[in-house]
DNA sequence: ATTTGTTTGTTCAGTACTGTACAGAGAAAT
DNA sequence: ATTTCTCTGTACAGTACTGAACAAACAAAT
């Protein structure tokens, strides 16, 4: 029983040994399955949650039942910011957007090794930093940018996320995220699986060529990955295969 | 020199005695006058400020020049997350709205106050939190709210920060914190002019109607007030003169 | 093999904006 | 008193969406 087997989640990876071990107890393996609410809105946050492969989506409801995501959370991050601040509970909900494992660890012994002030705090405040930036920058793209350019940003965010190019994800899930409708993002994935950007079909997509992704997308995407790696010292997932 | 004389921020008033004794060597009163930066993004934070009648938004600026409000600071609040969460820096820049008075603490004084976790910190913690739902929200409300509703809430917003029916804001300064153009924003100032909502003229607008606002606004000013008293256990302004 | 459900393609009229332009009205400056 | 500047009113063509509907293609279930 080692330590040196490092986490999947690169938060978790992050920290020094010592508090890996006083924390590693509590973590419990989590399997997360696609389009599974870890929370509701206003649900008590009683653990927080550590995507190794899966990737979870932070996501605003309206009234009338739109909805626009406000965060993603793949292996660089975590679901729980509540109890990062010991605030209970949010306005917004998480679903699971891409099924695959994690884990999690109650709030309880979060808080107390965070109280210790040492790494973990110092970690999760920058995490929180981050978070905060990419909804910033979430909200001023949603007002300014095109639905391509968005399309094109959030596939570069979740591939990032996940690393990896190849995942699973419909049509009609993709406009949920991106607050629009369905039609529109068929028509945007035809566009680009023309272009050479994507593939797809039923539920599969597979990133072809990051470049053109990135030529397609806002400056928002470029901004938000510069500032995760400030905060967070993540080398980018850069290993383009043009 | 008793300590009974509250500040105006409702954040300090809020902090017990001892808190505020420790803290009060280090604030500073500050004039902060209309259209001032206070910080761009990417300038390093060396002291919080907080608002006394001042209004001050956090705002994104896009490559383009575009921008897009992110965040409103009244006297509920501070401008200042990158020192309570020791991150340096954040990629928004901070403008004064309606000038006013204030006050400000150095890094440095705050964050030791921060490391006895005690009042201060909870209280800023809370505030973290309350800033990313007010973010979050307004994300999802750009997506999916019309101007109109969004121009309402925006009034309700500012009029719950400074605490007042009137201010000095023009047509083209409240068009870039909504992202929008100035004649858009004429042209609904104009509608509610008509109906009795508000009255305006030459960079002068008094609220004459809350009810009818709250009305025309859309359901995320109410989420992000109950969300803010829930969290900072600030009890609304809602002396309505109906 | 046939049915059923899911996912994507496509159309179409309608709406809410945008970008731009110009004029008028009030305030400030000389 | 006249000019200059700031702020607001209004118009107009163009664009990017929306909401809704229906068909087609594919996969899964029986």
């Amino acid at each position: 029983m080692s330590s040196s087997i490092k986490p999947a989640n690169r938060l978790l990876a992050a920290l020094p040994d010592e508090v890996y071990q006083r924390l590693s107890p509590h973590i419990k393996p989590v399997q997360l399955t696609q389009r599974q609410t870890i929370y509701n809105a206003e649900d008590n946050y009683d653990y927080a949650y550590f995507p190794g492969d899966a990737l979870i989506s932070s996501v605003a409801i309206m009234e009338n039942g739109a909805t626009a995501e406000i965060g993603v959370i793949g292996n660089e991050g975590m679901v729980g910011l509540p109890i990062v601040l010991n605030t209970g509970y949010t306005n917004s909900t998480a679903v699971v957007q891409i099924e695959g494992n994690g884990c999690r660890i109650a709030a309880k012994p979060l808080q107390d090794e965070l109280r210790r002030q040492g790494a973990l705090q110092i970690l999760l405040m920058r995490y929180v930093q981050a978070r905060i930036i990419q909804v910033g920058q979430t909200a001023a793209c949603n007002s300014h940018h095109k639905i391509e350019q968005r399309f094109a940003r959030w596939l570069l965010q979740v591939r990032g996320s996940i690393q990896a190019d190849e995942f699973r994800l419909t049509h009609e899930f993709i406009s949920q995220m991106l607050g629009v409708r369905r039609s529109g993002v068929s028509v945007i994935a035809s566009k680009f699986q023309e272009a050479d950007i994507i593939e797809y079909s039923r539920g599969n997509i597979r990133i072809i060529s990051v470049q053109k992704l990135e030529a397609a997308a806002c400056e928002c995407h470029r901004m938000i990955a510069n500032q995760y790696s400030r905060l967070l010292y993540f080398e980018k997932f850069d290993n383009d295969q043009d």
